[in-house]
DNA sequence: AAGACGAAAGTGGTTGA
DNA sequence: TCAACAACTTTCGTCTT
């Protein structure tokens, strides 16, 4: 729209299609970071959850950029052939396009004989390309970044060269691998949301995490209350200083050997609710639980065992 | 009226025989 | 396979702000 006079190029705006539902303005801004389509006249998020059409790599410096830009397909561990298969071509003809000779053409029909052999009717290969296409549809409908997804493919080939997966659904074993991706990389989603987007039941996706945690020696971190805090506290509204906060108590109640075996959802919904009333940005207790999926009960145990252990003096009327 | 508190009974998962 | 167990949930009455 530029009614300013300034081209929409000069704000370092991207226009997008349509107009704000909230102002009528057209201008929008695209956080790729956040993932959201910003009105740049009233502030409203348009959409979420936007498509990220940037390269998958970072690159601060020219060099970098170079040594990392590449022609075609990225190499990736979630197409069944890491997307590096070379084809024969079904023509008989060389490369400047001149018919091959007899002995020749043989050599090649043999050669292409055994090339799809190898490829279409190994087992494990089939198994690949179905398990990769469920892992891609299941990963994407979680959101799950692109390098958590190559963990999971990894594990996934592991799990299958093990011959564990016989025996077992393909799709059971795609959703244990997604969910043991995000424990190793400490993102939180709990089993409950892998499985909602499966129709598997959650018993047979805990049997295949567990298999697969026992029989490959795979180093994946227990849940950790820690690793909970920004997603709570942004669903929250909390401030930096109320996170920080939180953070210093569960890291304290770690040494004192109080979180373990306690849900992290509830240690990490009471840390916030502490550091909510010692930083006077205060949550009710229902409100932590909600966004912790424990209840209030919960959350009112762990944060009487935290003041009582830690020595936390809370003064009520602040 | 909303929030916090705590008791009591019930639930799902783990452990060890 | 079964019982014991800890953690957590649900429910509910009471107190506090």
């Amino acid at each position: 729209m530029a009614k300013d006079g300034l081209s929409v190029k000069d704000l370092g705006r991207t226009r997008r299609k349509g107009v704000c539902i909230n102002c009528g303005q057209s201008l929008f801004t695209k956080d790729y970071a956040r993932g959201e389509h910003t009105c740049t006249e009233c502030g409203l998020v348009v959409s979420e959850r936007i498509t990220d059409r940037g390269p998958e790599w970072r690159a601060f410096t020219a060099d970098e950029r170079n040594s990392r830009a590449r022609t075609g397909a990225p190499a990736t561990l979630t197409i069944a052939d890491k997307g590096l298969a070379t084809m024969i071509d079904w023509r008989n003809r060389d490369a400047s396009g001149k018919a091959l000779t007899s002995s020749t053409r043989a050599a090649i029909y043999r050669m292409r004989k055994w090339h799809i052999r190898s490829r279409l009717h190994s087992s494990d290969h089939r198994n690949l390309s179905v398990a990769m296409s469920e892992m891609e549809r299941l990963s994407s409908q979680l959101g799950i970044p692109r390098d958590v997804r190559e963990t999971s493919a990894s594990i996934y080939r592991k799990t299958l060269a093990k011959k564990l997966v016989r025996g077992r659904s393909i799709e059971s074993v795609v959703a244990a691998s997604i969910y043991l991706a995000c424990r190793i990389h400490r993102i939180p989603r709990r089993l409950d949301e892998v499985v909602s987007e499966t129709n598997l039941d959650r018993k047979k996706i805990g049997q295949s995490v567990r298999l697969i945690v026992t029989q490959t020696n795979l180093n994946v971190p227990l849940p950790s209350a820690k690793d909970l805090i920004p997603r709570l506290s942004s669903d929250l509204f909390l401030e930096g200083r109320t996170v920080k906060k939180a953070t210093e108590i569960i890291k304290e109640a770690k040494e004192r050997y109080i979180t373990m075996g306690k849900d992290p959802g509830g240690i990490a919904g009471a840390a916030l609710y502490i550091a909510g009333i010692l930083e006077d940005d205060r949550r009710t207790q229902r409100e932590i639980a909600n966004v912790s999926r424990v209840t209030e009960v919960t959350i009112r145990n762990r944060y009487k065992e935290l003041v009582r252990v830690l020595g936390i003096t809370i003064n009520p009327n602040s």
